[in-house]
DNA sequence: GCTGGTGTTCGATAATCGTCAAACTCATAT
DNA sequence: ATATGAGTTTGACGATTATCGAACACCAGC
């Protein structure tokens, strides 16, 4: 069957869930990367947590419909869902992103 | 002794505490009601929770660094630190506060 | 075929969270 | 002083969460 990831509509994503999903520093450092990196592979993000751990974090990032997962070959892609962010919540992720920037992991 | 009520510094408040604090909904009405209606004692916010619940998400909100507390008779007044904020994590309150404007409660 | 790499899913566990009723503190009445 | 009202604190409970190892699925080579 083809794939079942689950990318949630754009007027599906809601404020609770992003807010929530951008409140852990592993998640965080996901999305702050792919704001610099444009696309990258699951494996390639330090997040100090195991690969089962890590794979859970994709999901509710994915989930809350703030990043896009791409499958090709044995990799997974993953990209920063931007411009519907900003469409839903316009301003969201340019404060969070420019917070990163400010307090380290704070 | 003085009040005993303690307010995170402004260069304290970290962006985890202040996602994870408006990633819940009762809280994130409380900040709504806030932002247009100045100042409120505790009580007046219609939560539909407990009396216990509710004390419960003023202080998540407090040590967030998102509320201040002050204390008259026996009234507890609520303020949103919103300079604070603004100074902290520029554009982030006003983004929360446009999206709860578009999408309801979601 | 097999083997190695990438990533997910499945329990399981420990910690955190949202919720409440009950007891409590403090101020303001009467 | 006795009550009433505003809010907090204290357990306690169930639900969710973050974490892991182990097993699994899938693809790309050998």
């Amino acid at each position: 069957m083809g794939s079942n990831i689950h990318h949630p509509a754009v007027d599906e994503i809601e404020l609770t869930a992003v807010m929530h999903a951008l409140s852990d520093p592993a998640r965080l450092k996901v999305v702050r990367t792919l704001a610099v990196e444009e696309e990258r592979a699951c494996g390639t993000f330090d997040l100090g947590v195991s690969k089962a751990t890590a794979s859970h974090h994709y999901k509710v990032l994915r989930e809350a419909g703030i990043t896009r997962k791409r499958i090709e070959g044995s990799h997974h892609y993953l990209t920063l869902r931007r411009e519907d962010l900003d469409a839903r919540f316009p301003g969201l992720l340019d404060a969070v992103l420019a917070a990163d920037l400010a307090g380290a992991a704070r």
